[in-house]
DNA sequence: CACTTCATTGAACACGTGTTTAGTATTTTG
DNA sequence: CAAAATACTAAACACGTGTTCAATGAAGTG
């Protein structure tokens, strides 16, 4: 259907716009120079600025074509996969689980993903705001048909999911040294999801009436 | 103004150092130019590399202040109030709530830590390091006090809780246009603690198998 | 073929950057 | 007070940056 992660596009634009991606992914787009992503393209900088008209036109460039490999992603989640999960009961999906599923290891797009919610640009906050819109009414209509618990706040209770399945991708290195397995690895995440689902379902503090800690 | 917040310091490098860091934290080091931070302390911009020798030692100065002051922090939550926290059941203990009761509204050091944990720098994974070993332990005393559920996986379940805790301040705009309320301030925090609260204690999913709890 | 369009390049330009330098006020100190 | 050290500044420098320009080759088009 779409072409989003169609890794076949051998043109000097598509090549372009992969380097930058992972330029821009691994250090930030102030950082990298036109002649880096040139070089890294195995072109020369002045066809850079042809294809693109200037750096800044590179990163919207760039900022589209990774918004819709992502959302291309999250729409798995929320729309295709919705009913099968109802249907299950199975509520292990998330963002991550989708990273890990689609992605090769190597991919730039995590790291690209956590600069476009770093910076305060209109990507990276449409790209939440679609994801954010999506989770709501997965998570309503999870609390319809009884697979989870109704809550005062559903406006709380998804961004609460959201946020705290992106923080796998955002802080995924920082994860990494501290439970020594990459979360956006099978075998990481595996370890991640399965202690994740036992405070989703059941809680983590015994008695009623305690706080979450630090 | 605590010890470490203390404005008191007048002198020409704290005020440098304090423009410096809330333009970085804004924009991004390398976004900002000594002209501008000189500008926004109100001195020459001899003067910023006069104090600090390079733009890149403002930037070890500032990451080191900042650490400070947000290591002090943390510190509250981890050290003094533990026993209180075990003793009194009382507490809501996160990061987000101790920014909001002892930052001013406008600080800059909210940004500037998400800056540090978002840009693979050794200063914030350091930071990370620190605060992951903390709510480790306070866990861990937690479950010895039979305060929170035992677990098979409690490194993972430390840095679930830390990671969650700090995509809150991460993630503080997108949360903001979601629920309509930023969540670093007392209204908007205490909306989001309540329903997080409700997930820790009694979990959002049904088990399968399980009615889900009302 | 002639002609146009597009892809691509090396070289140069204009500009902003971090930094240096030399010098002046200001404070400290013996 | 004299001298040394420090705080501070204006101006300039060296360099890397994004960008432009003229030119060359390739590919389609009538």
């Amino acid at each position: 259907m779409s072409s989003v992660t169609d890794k076949r596009d051998f043109t000097a634009r598509a090549t372009i716009r992969n380097a930058a991606l992972g330029l821009f992914a691994e250090r930030g787009h102030d950082a990298v120079t036109v002649r880096e992503i040139a070089a890294a393209a195995g072109v020369s900088p002045a066809l850079v600025l042809h294809h693109f008209g200037s750096k800044d036109g590179l990163r919207v460039a760039v900022d589209a074509h990774a918004a819709d490999t992502l959302d291309a992603i999250f729409a798995q989640l929320g729309g295709q996969e919705l009913t099968e999960m109802l249907a299950s009961g199975e509520t292990s999906t998330s963002v991550a689980q989708a990273f890990v599923q689609i992605f090769p290891p190597g991919s730039a797009l995590p790291a690209y993903l956590r600069r476009l919610l770093l910076t305060n640009d209109p990507v990276g906050a449409a790209l939440f705001g679609r994801w954010y819109a999506t989770t709501r009414g997965v998570l309503d209509a999870m609390v319809d048909s009884g697979v989870a618990a109704p809550t005062e706040d559903p406006a709380v209770r998804a961004a609460f999911m959201l946020v705290s399945d992106l923080a796998v991708i955002l802080l995924r290195e920082q994860i990494s040294t501290a439970i020594g397995d990459d979360p956006l690895t099978p075998t990481g995440l595996a370890r991640w999801t399965k202690d994740v689902t036992a405070v989703y379902t059941g809680g983590a503090f015994a008695a009623p009436g305690k706080e979450p800690p630090s």
